[in-house]
DNA sequence: TGAATTATTGACCAAATGGTCATAAACTAG
DNA sequence: CTAGTTTATGACCATTTGGTCAATAATTCA
């Protein structure tokens, strides 16, 4: 009993989400997210709270859909081997296209916020741990120990952060490519 | 045959690192390095030249100071595998200390700033290539083979980097320790 | 001593920042 | 149609931002 909303907020968060990808969050003005969801500043506020809000409104969107595309690949078809090389080929494909420079907006949040902003630091968490469980259930088949199961999962979010952080660095592909290998390698 | 400068720019410059090792570029303002450093803002910009020359000079100093400390350890005494342990307990330690929340300053660049910024991307590039040719140097007495070492050493630079993703990330250090322990059983 | 040169100081600046709010518009239940 | 409720609009705000500059203070060379 009331003026309905004139826009999708889903399609707003994608937005919001995607200029904080790109730009971390401090390097994002509150005219980027205006220009980029096409709402004026009131509608903006009105909607969610404010900038911090915003954020981390984007970081669970960036869970539910970025990271959950990568748990459903290892949640599929195919062997262990096959879905976390595919992880790892995302990598290196985007890093080759070198089109969208955000990379990985967890990776990005971590480093940029998780140290001084509790509620970000909640969510990457549980992101990473979401990431680690799925990572384990894709290598327990081949591997009957789940505590050895769990420190390979652990180690194989450490590679792929990694090489994240590479990609964004200008490695080469190659050391990317080699990461990827090795991992392959401990993967039975 | 003029005024000589007052202050120590080594002394200057270590406190400017600090301040952008822990609050990164965009958080970091120049009443933060005013503050820091203890000088006035004329000087500092008379010194340095703006805000992103003081970062660049940063992150050049961190190469010469941590970075170059990391390299020194992999140069020194013992064994490959003792010797990339303890980069990897470097961070463990640091992240139970839980003092400074800065973590790798050259991670945090890379992923801050280097998909935007070419001289800041260009050098966490060099700084990345020197600390794997460190790595190679201490596998090569193990590893014959120069491409396996230097993928070995690629592996091991990105296990670091992810590492470090994790530790801001608030990921248990037992995490870490999977990743140290998983890249050292890979070392012959 | 004095001319020349560089460093220090802090007031100053335009622009940008995140955020608010009164008003107008759009809708629904009665 | 109307009362009530929510949304949209954009002008507005204090504060902070990175950066400049004219005046003053040290210093050295001649």
């Amino acid at each position: 009993m009331a003026r309905p909303r004139q826009f999708d907020e889903a399609r707003v968060i994608e937005s919001l989400m995607n200029v904080f990808w790109e730009k971390g969050y401090e390097a994002t003005s509150m005219r980027d997210l205006v220009a980029a969801s096409g709402l004026l500043k009131g509608s903006l506020y009105g909607a969610f709270g404010d900038k911090h809000t915003m954020y981390v409104a984007a970081l669970k969107h960036y869970d539910r859909t970025r990271i959950q595309a990568g748990i459903d690949i290892l949640n599929g078809e195919g062997s262990a081997r096959q879905k976390i090389a595919r992880l790892f080929d995302n990598v290196i494909e985007s890093t080759k296209r070198g089109l969208f420079a955000g990379g990985c907006l967890l990776c990005n949040a971590s480093l940029e916020m998780a140290a001084t902003d509790p509620e970000v630091k909640a969510e990457v968490k549980t992101t990473i741990r979401r990431l680690k469980v799925a990572i384990m259930e894709a290598l327990s088949p081949r591997i009957a120990n789940e505590d050895q199961a769990a420190a390979l999962a652990a180690f194989i979010v450490s590679a792929y952060f990694g090489s994240r952080v590479l990609a964004k660095g200008g490695a080469p592909a190659a050391m990317i490519g080699d990461t990827r290998d090795h991992c392959l390698q401990l993967v039975p």
